[in-house]
DNA sequence: TCTGGGGTCCTAGGACCC
DNA sequence: TCTGGGGTCCTAGGACCC
């Protein structure tokens, strides 16, 4: 019988920001979103002070202050380079693992020689040691299983971060403490209308009938059912996936009025996206463009708006890009409002050694010098950090750029910011 | 004053074709 | 009340994930 296992760190930015700051340890910690908006992450600590996911920095900043919660601005840098060190040492010793998030990995564990357990416990003690990345891991006949297990491990001090589903003695007993909306799947709608049925938890869901499942909650309901059954539905991903398409947005630090502005941040936004879709070796067709002002202001007036602007022949070039954004925002563009966030979304993805041409299309050479450009472009700034060389579209300190007030160094990304050892 | 960002899949319905 | 049948493509909206 197969067996997946999922593997995920625990509170895995606030773990992130303690690996480098062990005096931490035993203190709350809290990371925050973009703009130090809303908390995002939470050490186990800050849970059980109530402080809640999502909540806004500003309606808990009191309670953060009273007890003292150190407070960080998210550090991708930082996390994405620690998520990748995770990774490396997961795929040096399980098979087929598929990365699944930033701080989730699927892997086979079917067929350990020796047992899962042993196995299991080994490997969260080895990412421990090496990384200071504290993992759990739950193991099960399907994906769905596994992350249900994943929880319980979590959830039980005396399983000690990891669980076995195929070898518990009760497995229903373990369905019956998942609340339905803990389910993989199953989310906040689903979840309130299925517990006014009387379907409270995933061992009275895993009863329900297929036909009726599929009715209310289409075939990604069934599937859901299926894999609580014990019946595979989801396989693992072999390699990465292609994206379908690119988004770069961001609320500003500040609010908006300014045309000028806008076009800085969509040449900042494109750039970004651009970065990406080469990185995936993809070229895309339309570039759309979208703008609003804030929500939360009731009162304030209100204007969001998109546009699309397709292009002529699919490319990864990012002025010819940036161009393209421009004039979606000419076109949508109005005057008196004030605005709070705006957006590049890159779609009709293709590889690009095999896109369509157009039948107008100029020799393959009118863009001979783009590809060489952008590769140079890439790899400085792969050498000596993201925007070292940039186009001047973006401008250089504009007031829309983030608030990060709270951001750890880059430890591991930037040798400037290196920890420094004293002895004392 | 202050409320994140980036994705996927599924279905229904409209436009359009012969 | 009744208005052909069958198909494709596209988009918007809903639901979900982290």
């Amino acid at each position: 019988m197969s067996a997946f296992a999922l593997i995920d760190c625990n509170n895995f930015y606030a773990s992130c920001e303690r690996a480098f700051r062990p005096e931490l340890r035993h203190r709350p910690v809290v990371v925050l979103s973009n703009n130090d908006g809303c908390v995002i992450a939470r050490s186990n600590e800050a849970k059980s002070l109530g402080v809640v996911m999502g909540t806004p920095y500003f309606k808990c900043k009191t309670l953060l202050e009273h007890h003292g919660v150190a407070v960080f601005s998210s550090n991708y840098a930082l996390y994405g380079d620690l998520s990748a060190r995770v990774m490396r040492i997961l795929a040096r010793f399980c098979s087929n693992v598929e990365i699944y998030s930033i701080d989730e990995a699927f892997a086979d564990f079917s067929g350990i020689p020796g047992g899962t357990m042993t196995f299991a416990r080994r490997l969260k003690a080895t990412v421990e040691a090496w990384t200071g990345i504290p993992i759990s891991i739950g193991i099960g006949a399907t994906k769905t299983l596994a992350k249900l297990a994943n929880r319980f491990a979590k959830k039980h001090p005396r399983c000690q971060g990891v669980f076995d589903l195929t070898a518990s003695p009760a497995p229903d007993l373990v369905l019956k403490s998942t609340e339905i909306g803990d389910v993989w799947g199953i989310g906040p709608r689903h979840a309130k209308r299925l517990r006014s049925l009387g379907v409270s938890n995933a061992h009275v869901f895993r009863s329900q009938k297929r036909d009726w499942v599929k009715k209310k909650m289409t075939v990604t309901g069934l599937h859901t059912l299926l894999e609580l059954r014990g019946m595979p539905c989801l396989d693992f991903a072999t390699g990465p996936v292609a994206k379908k398409t690119i988004v770069s947005s961001r609320s500003f630090g500040h609010p908006v009025t300014r045309y000028e502005d806008l076009l800085e941040a969509a040449a900042q936004y494109t750039t970004r996206a651009a970065e990406r879709l080469r990185r995936q070796q993809a070229v895309t067709s339309h570039v759309h463009f979208f703008l609003q002002t804030n929500t939360f202001k009731r009162g304030h007036p209100q204007y969001s708006n998109a546009a699309q602007v397709p292009l002529l022949i699919a490319t990864s070039h990012t002025p010819t890009l940036i161009k393209a954004a421009h004039s979606g925002l000419k076109r949508i563009y109005r005057k008196g409002y004030t605005f709070k966030k705006c957006g590049v979304m890159l779609s009709g993805l293709e590889p690009v050694n095999g896109r369509w041409l157009n039948l107008l299309d100029l020799p393959p050479e009118s863009g001979s010098r783009h590809e060489p450009l952008m590769q140079a472009v890439d790899a400085m700034n792969a050498r000596w950090g993201q925007d070292t060389v940039k186009f001047a579209a973006s401008g250089l300190n504009g007031s829309w750029h983030m608030r990060r007030n709270h951001r750890s160094p880059r430890y591991t990304t930037v040798w400037k910011e290196l920890l420094e050892v004293h002895a004392s």
